[in-house]
Order: C-alpha cells, then structure tokens, then sequence
DNA sequence: GTGGTCTAGACCACA
DNA sequence: GTGGTCTAGACCACA
C-alpha cells in the first residue's frame, strides 16, 4: 500500500501520512474503509509502532481519519478535511512555482519538472 | 539585505543561504562583488559566525560564491555560478512537485498551476 | 577503522571523510551498512561530535552515505555512491597534477610516474 | 610572470612561490638573474607587500633565491635545492597516483586527467 | 536511542 | 583584518 523511501529525506512518519492522504485523494480507499492496525502496519512497513502510532495521531487530528476505541482506525466521509488538505498542497505547490520563477526557471523547464516525476512515479506502480 | 524569519522553521543557515541565490539570480549583486565578511554579518543578523560560515560554506562548494583566505568571499563570476543557481531552483522545485504528488495532486492539476502562474507573471510585466 | 593523525596537518574532519571514502573504495563496507553514530565514533575517535556529523554531511552531500533521521546513516547502495568515490578520487588527482605542474614537472614526467606506479601495482597482484 | 588564480583555493603566498620555483625548473630564468623587488611586485599583482615577502622567504630558506641587504634578490645557482624541490615534487605526486589507483582510478584515466590539465596550461600561457 | 541546528568561544592560517 | 577548524554543550525533531 504504501512504499517508503529512507533515502528521500523525508521523515517516514510524513512519509505514512502523505501515502494516506494521497490514497484517499485519488479514491484509492473508500470513507469508512478500515486501515491497518497501527502493530500490523508496523510489521508490514518495518518500522516502530510509535512512528506509525504518531502518523495516525496526526492523521486524526487533519479528520481525515477517525479512530473508535477498539475497533480501530477509518476513513472518515468528512470532503471538508480532503478538500483543506488538497487546497493546502496546492497554496504550497504555487508558492513552489512562485519561487523557481523568480529564480529564473521558465515555464517549459518547469512543466519538463513535472513531467519528468510523474512519469517516474506512474513507472514506480 | 537578508531577512531572517525565526518562526518559519526553516534553519537560519538555509535562510541565509537562500537569500545570497536568490540576490545573485535577481541581478542584485554584481559577479566578483565581496560579501560581507563572516563575523560582520553574524553581528548584522545577530547570529553565531559558525552559522554564517556554515552558509558560505554551502555557497562555495554550490559554485555560487568562491573564498580566498584571508581576504574575503565573493560572487562568482563564470557561467558555473549562474548553473548552480538554476540548479539550486531546480531541486527546490523536484522536491516540490514530488511532496504535491505524494499528497494526491495530478499531473494535469500541476501544469495547470504551472501555467497560471506564469502567465500571470508574463502579464505583470 | 578510521585512524586519525593529529600530526599530518589534514583537518580531522577530512580525514574522517577520506576513511570512509576509502572504506568504501576497497569494498571494506557493504552497502547498505550502516555507520557508527555520531556520538559513538565521536566517543571512539575522541573527538567532538560536531566533528564527525561534519563529516557525515559532507559524504551525504556527495552521494556516499544517506541518512534516516532517527535511525541513522548508511552507505549508499545504488551506482551512484560508487561514481561519487571515483569524482571525489578524480577531484584529488587533478589538485595534485596541478600542483605538480606548478612546481615545474611535465607532462612526460608526470606520464612517467604514473606508468611506473600503475605497472607496479599490476605486478603485485 | 606569474599568474595568480584567486578561485583556486591555493593561498596566494603558495601560488607565488611555486610560481617562481617553476620558472627556474623551466628554465625561463638564469641563476644569478634578480627577482622583482618586493614592492615591485606586490604593485604588480595587486597583493600585500607582507604576502610578497613571506613567499620570498620560504623561496631562500630553501635555497632557491638569495637576498643580499640592499641590492635585492637573486635566483641562486644551488642545483642541489632545485633538485630537492623536484625530488620533492615527485614524491608527492608518486604518493597521490598510489592513493588514486587505490581508490579505483586506472592508468588510462589517470593518464588522461594528466594530459587534460597539461594541454589546459599550455593554452593560458 | 538517532541525526540536526545553533551558540559560545578558542585557536589557527593567511593577507 | 579575513576565513577555517575544533571543542563544549544546549536543545530540537524523529524513531
């Protein structure tokens, strides 16, 4: 489900976050579908419980999940939370290109940018 | 002519060095101009020299700005400079578009984004 | 592993670096491998562990080592690490040539040693 | 006469007094001919004087040069120091073929890094 | 536990 | 004066 990358930099609990929201956003998962146990998804990934224990926390806190003692984690029906966290991603992504321009990229070796990673992405599937 | 922002979260080191690129891409310093030495901008900012020293030295092995002992740091002059600084903005900007992937945006959404920016950017001038 | 010479004038720091480059070289490592921390060879070493983290940011700028936060730093294992250690052996071949060239060796002499060197190498095996 | 190159990283006095120890190995200059006065040739390469004159006393405390009080100083006619200088020479580049081939350079790129940097020196006379 | 950033301050080489 | 290296030690984020 979701594919860690330890050289990337980035920190895997980010890592665990985003590979949820991106798969809620693309209607990868259903609202209320169940996700893993926070002890199984750490056996799957390889990684502390802790560290999978503070992805769902932050998870929760973004509604984009909610958690019923005892039966464990779900994806919640609320668009408000996916639409915020897309909107968000968004304002951040503008702000990208805001910057690389000033700096002096253009538009076409911006989109090549673009291309070039999503491309590799769709091969890494 | 360096602004730092404590709230960020962005280490004071990469503001530093972030605004010595972003001065040279603007065309606000002059190729071979000096830089201000590294204990008077630790005074200026009101930071620790190592953490100057630290920028410069990110800037020198980047091609950005060149040191000679004893003297002082300085622009580049050669067209490596101007490489680096592109390059600089193009690994930004990778990271940016693989975070805005990771979250769930589309290549069609980014372009689409790309392309409004810079439209807009060609119209403000 | 890395034995350090207080004497020789090379920067400690330097020296850490090039131990872990030629660690690397001679297959002495896996990749994959994980590195001591920095506390701990700082400990082992003697030295400050601003010193060795130094050291590890400059192999990870190069592409020789990556680092989880958290977890810690490991060799690289794709091809690239590999092309990092012949650059920076390649970075240190041509300062010496140039060196040479300044003290009035030519290229025959240079060419010279170097066979020499080479023929000797290849009859030891 | 002699070139500086302020990106090189060399320090300045180095690069002067290896300039002057490759002008007697090269022959351009006769023993006995005299050296530029310190002065002259700080006005000359737009450097401080105290630079000059720390090169020229490394220059005579190895006996390539002599200084006579008032008159000046002068390329001296002691082989054995020039001979000492190019031992020297060579022995530092014997040292780095040995660690480039130990970190994996081979004889032909080696070769090949010696004849680019040579052919490069040639065209800046 | 791991690495990352920063301050404070010493001491060195170089110009 | 300039930059470069290093120690000592605090405090943070992450696993």
């Amino acid at each position: 489900m979701i594919q860690l990358n330890y050289k990337s930099g980035v920190p895997i609990c980010d890592q665990i976050v985003n590979g949820f929201i991106r798969m809620k956003a693309l209607r990868l998962v259903e609202s209320g579908e169940q996700l893993p146990s926070v002890r199984q998804l750490a056996m799957e990934l390889g990684v502390n419980p802790n560290t999978i224990q503070k992805a769902y926390q932050i998870l929760e806190s973004s509604g984009i999940i909610y958690t019923v003692k005892g039966k464990g984690s779900f994806f919640s029906d609320d668009e408000a939370a996916d639409t915020a966290v897309i909107m968000s991603a968004k304002k951040d992504f503008r702000a990208a290109v805001k910057t690389a321009t000033e700096l002096g990229l253009r538009e076409n070796e911006l989109i090549e940018i673009v291309t070039e990673i999503c491309k590799k992405g769709e091969s890494d599937k």
